[in-house]
DNA sequence: CCGGACTTACTAACCAGTAAGTCAAAAGGC
DNA sequence: GCCTTTTGACTTACTGGTTAGTAAGTCCGG
């Protein structure tokens, strides 16, 4: 699962997901340009193409750099007990974002795409399934333990990921900064609800 | 609070918003052009620049239409008793978009625009409170008659529309078709353990 | 002297918006 | 009731700008 296809990572490469990334959080999905990648690479459009034949290309892989890392970062929280590594996993879905407005609001840009872009769709759902079976895994972990009622786990990731979506939704498209403190406080709501 | 500006709608001007309408749903909103815009209308692209000087003011024009059809649309739930009222509202945000899925994607495209199109993000506010506002009498309707339990309508109907704004996220950019029933089972469980 | 990592210069396609002209129907004068 | 003029609703043809992608040449390290 590490990395898909062959080629990855010359630091060539590295440099020029960076660039994509300051490219994005500047200027947004929608006015992102070769030319303004390259610009932040600091060569010229002819440079990217070299790498990458075309801009599709280049930003499936951008997703995968960025998502790998999200996964990963979701991947690193270690605690075990199941009421406190749920709580650790929520806070990464619903607090991290709030370290990056720009980059939230171009992420919804290419999640909107997802429809005409079967690359991006692909992934955007591969990450999904990822995230919803670190939930179910703690989910099913408390039910085990007697921590947790007896619940369907599948519904609750699914519910639990719905709020993280609606939450970053609104964050993005309202501006309210609020929105993602708002959420933190509904999924303990629903979990204690639900779960307890 | 019918309609803002003076202008609004002679019969042309009708015909270039469902032009639009349709120009949206067939090839979305990041390649919606004005000259596929005029292909619908039947015209050339400069009649449609005759009614409109910019195509950011008919997208804002369009945006008005749109939102002001579906606050209408809400404001035709009839019914006074609020367990009732609350559940056909849900209905209502819930399952409606379930009928026009191209619609649905190109209304995240326009509202991942938000925060670089001022006019898009003023018209999105102004309808997610109107929302959140038939939400929060419903809620307090249903405290005041003792139906509800006493909470705090404001944070509620800002749960609920997270749980909407994920559930259309997720529909659109997952192409989880079962997102949105998925989530009218979720908010009846939030609904149930907080209202009752 | 060869090949990887570029650069400069270009192309073809597309975009929003404009200028100038057309044409039918309404308005106005008598 | 007829002629003329104006005006509203366009069309065709164009502009300047931007885009992704390409072709051919350059330079430097091994």
């Amino acid at each position: 699962m590490a990395d898909s296809p062959g080629r990855e990572f010359s630091p060539a490469n590295e440099e020029i997901m960076l660039a994509t990334y300051r490219a994005l959080c500047e200027h947004g999905y929608a006015d992102l340009t070769v030319k303004r990648i390259a610009e932040e690479y600091g060569k010229s459009t002819a440079a990217i193409h070299y790498y990458y034949d075309t801009k599709e290309e280049l930003l499936a892989a951008f997703l995968d750099y960025l998502l790998e890392r999200f996964a990963d970062s979701i991947h690193d929280v270690e605690t075990t007990d199941p009421e406190q590594r749920l709580d650790l996993l929520l806070d990464k879905l619903l607090l991290e974002p709030q370290s990056n407005q720009d980059l939230s609001v171009a992420l919804l840009e290419m999640r909107s795409q997802a429809p005409h872009k079967e690359a991006f769709r692909e992934r955007f759902q591969q990450n999904d399934e990822y995230i919803r079976y670190m939930l179910k895994a703690v989910v099913n972990h408390g039910i085990d333990e007697g921590e947790f009622a007896d619940v369907d786990a599948d519904h609750v990731s699914r519910s639990l990921m719905t709020i993280v979506d609606g939450a970053r939704t609104r964050a993005v498209v309202l501006g309210d900064t609020a929105a993602l403190e708002t959420a933190r406080e509904t999924v303990e709501n629903y979990v204690d609800a639900v779960l307890r």
